[in-house]
DNA sequence: TTATATACTGACTTTCGAGTCATTAAAGCG
DNA sequence: CGCTTTAATGACTCGAAAGTCAGTATATAA
């Protein structure tokens, strides 16, 4: 490919593309856009106009609204959970420690941030119109935490640490309380504004030490 | 109202309004749409047919396709958990006992029931929209629930049976889970089914036993 | 039986926004 | 500088669905 007496492809750099980043500019806005109305009253004009483009530069890269979506939700799922695993796999103290400080990771990456929240608001409420891209959540995702979960939880209770309870093979359980946060504050939180942190203090307290005296 | 010589009132009952009951078919009809297809996607001419009326008729109950949204979740929020407070007062045995119940209850209210899901699906996706709607439901099914909670709670700690927890003041880490389910159903349930009862069985034990050994 | 009021209808109007495309602007290149 | 290719534009088309209303059907009253 690189032979030198023949410029290998030549449209590779030279074209210096004056707008490689379009795209992602687009998906950004869209996605800023898609937070505030929603998907279905959000207009691909306002789009645009947030991307500093027309309407007509948005259909030059995605086809239709509805790629354009799939795009968004892709873009800001892809770099959500790395940091779990890292934190996991190089961890020497306590389960608990352990476990506590995975649910904690859950609590800021799901129920603090807001572009994750606004993904989630857009799982639960779009989500029947594309499958595919519940799929991708629910692998890359919410099967990932819950996997996690579910490898503390073993060590846990290997280690003699932990009960050997249900809890294992519902991870949910243990989350719970994080989503319930997450929703609350996409819905509930001008009502009845939550603080977060005490939250996750109050759920960390009686996950391990139970309700019973 | 019969009197013979002077009619009072005259348009009061003789009418006999043909259908009186047109608006709650209507209702119906329309929550089955939302239900189906969510808010944005759903024809007013579609709500009609299954009401077996046409447009026009919808429009003479309800101004406005918004309108006729409220109408529907008012109706459908109303009669939701009447049933707890009643089993909460009267109830004598333990307040683990109690506190399992209640939380069964919510389950079944929630989790199970597909019209109600429903209506959490509303209040989460079109929520922004209907600010009033969401006050509502907020102060009638979840501070209510919530509520309940934080009685049986105090009940329990009175008695010595529970520990002085923070639960007490953010009683949704005890009914996440609770939350949870009902957001599997609505989204990842195609995709990996879950068994609510086993959820809620794991979810008692760890709730009042917790996770150490 | 006729007159009048009420319930209902669905064709029509209007609005709105997704998607198109002829045109313009700019960049690269000899 | 022209010539060509690529990026971008926004006025326009077109379909879909909300909302209207003149007209029909039915019931009650007289």
């Amino acid at each position: 490919m690189n032979d030198p007496e023949n410029p290998p492809d030549e449209h590779n750099l030279k074209p210096t593309r004056r707008k490689a980043d379009r795209p992602d500019e687009i998906v950004q806005a869209a996605m800023e856009v898609f937070l505030q109305v929603g998907f279905a009253r959000a207009k691909v004009t306002d789009i645009a106009r947030k991307a500093g483009a027309a309407k007509g530069t948005v259909y030059l890269y995605f086809t239709t609204k509805d790629h354009l979506f799939e795009a968004v939700v892709r873009r800001f799922i892809g770099p959500m959970l790395n940091q779990m695993d890292a934190y996991v796999s190089n961890f020497k103290g306590t389960s608990r420690e352990l476990l506590s400080g995975a649910i904690l990771i859950c609590y800021e990456q799901l129920a603090d941030n807001p572009t994750r929240r606004a993904i989630l608001r857009i799982m639960i409420s779009e989500g029947h119109r594309f499958p595919g891209l519940v799929e991708i959540y629910h692998r890359d995702v919410v099967s990932a935490a819950l996997n996690t979960m579910r490898r503390i939880i073993d060590r846990g209770v290997r280690s003699g640490e932990f009960r050997p309870t249900a809890a294992k093979d519902f991870p949910q359980v243990i989350v719970g309380p994080v989503m319930m946060s997450a929703i609350w504050k996409l819905t509930f939180d001008n009502i009845a504004p939550i603080d977060i942190s005490k939250v996750a203090e109050s759920h960390l307290d009686l996950l391990f030490e139970g309700l019973l005296a």
